[in-house]
DNA sequence: CCTCAACCTGACGTAAACGTGAGGTACGAG
DNA sequence: CTCGTACCTCACGTTTACGTCAGGTTGAGG
């Protein structure tokens, strides 16, 4: 599969996927005239990727725990630095709940005051 | 209050409630001398911002909405916005979840393969 | 009056994840 | 063989929320 499927099957753009590769998150074999050839896993490993972007992971990060992601196999620190990311990202869950909570309330308020002059 | 103080006390820097001010998220009085003079309530608002950051907000949507998060008066364009920036939030937190439960069965894994190896 | 920490205004630097040309090459269709 | 589209490699631009000097001013204590 070359680069520009790969970037319509996993919606992500053609510079990314070159930029994923810049990174060391994603390789690729080469035609002979040089151009990017993926495999079929290829696209679950960038939706892999993405879902660990989405979580905030940064890229030096993620490719820190790819191997282990993909194999099962991780060494002690490997283990605490997953340990802390999920932590992390627990922690983000519970602010972003907070901040929800009260952009609800602001909601309820506005509604009210709105219904209540009509 | 002088600037220093509120952030001791708000736990931001100095530089950030200068660009805070400098992006009309933030008014402040000034000395005759031109040093800025907080008053108690800017502690508050300090905090709202933050809460606001926190949950991914730009300063541009911030400074919009602020009026009405703190008058809980809107209009239907804002009303629109403040919808808009919760369903955001909570689609964010739906990814991360996702995320969260990703890396949680990694770590299992990975725990369980070095259990038995052990 | 002197000092010195705290404050002031520019103004340039930073990091991440790409976007966006510029200028040239590869490949499938006809 | 030729066309047109997809691809290639630089390499600079973009955005946000500040960090970090530089060079000068203010204000409370002694």
């Amino acid at each position: 599969m070359r680069i520009g499927q790969l970037a319509r099957r996993s919606g992500v753009s053609v510079r990314a996927l070159r930029y994923y590769e810049e990174q060391r998150l994603l390789e690729s074999a080469r035609t002979p005239g040089g151009q990017r050839d993926y495999p079929d896993e290829a696209l679950e490993r960038v939706q892999l990727i993405q879902d660990l972007f989405a979580a905030g992971l940064s890229s030096r990060t993620v490719v820190e725990l790819l191997p282990c992601v993909s194999t099962g196999v991780a060494t002690p620190a490997m283990l605490d630095q997953l340990i802390t990311e999920r932590d992390r990202i627990a922690a983000r869950i519970q602010d972003l709940t907070r901040a929800k909570t009260k952009l609800g309330r602001v909601i309820e308020n506005v509604t009210a005051a709105n219904v209540a002059r009509d």
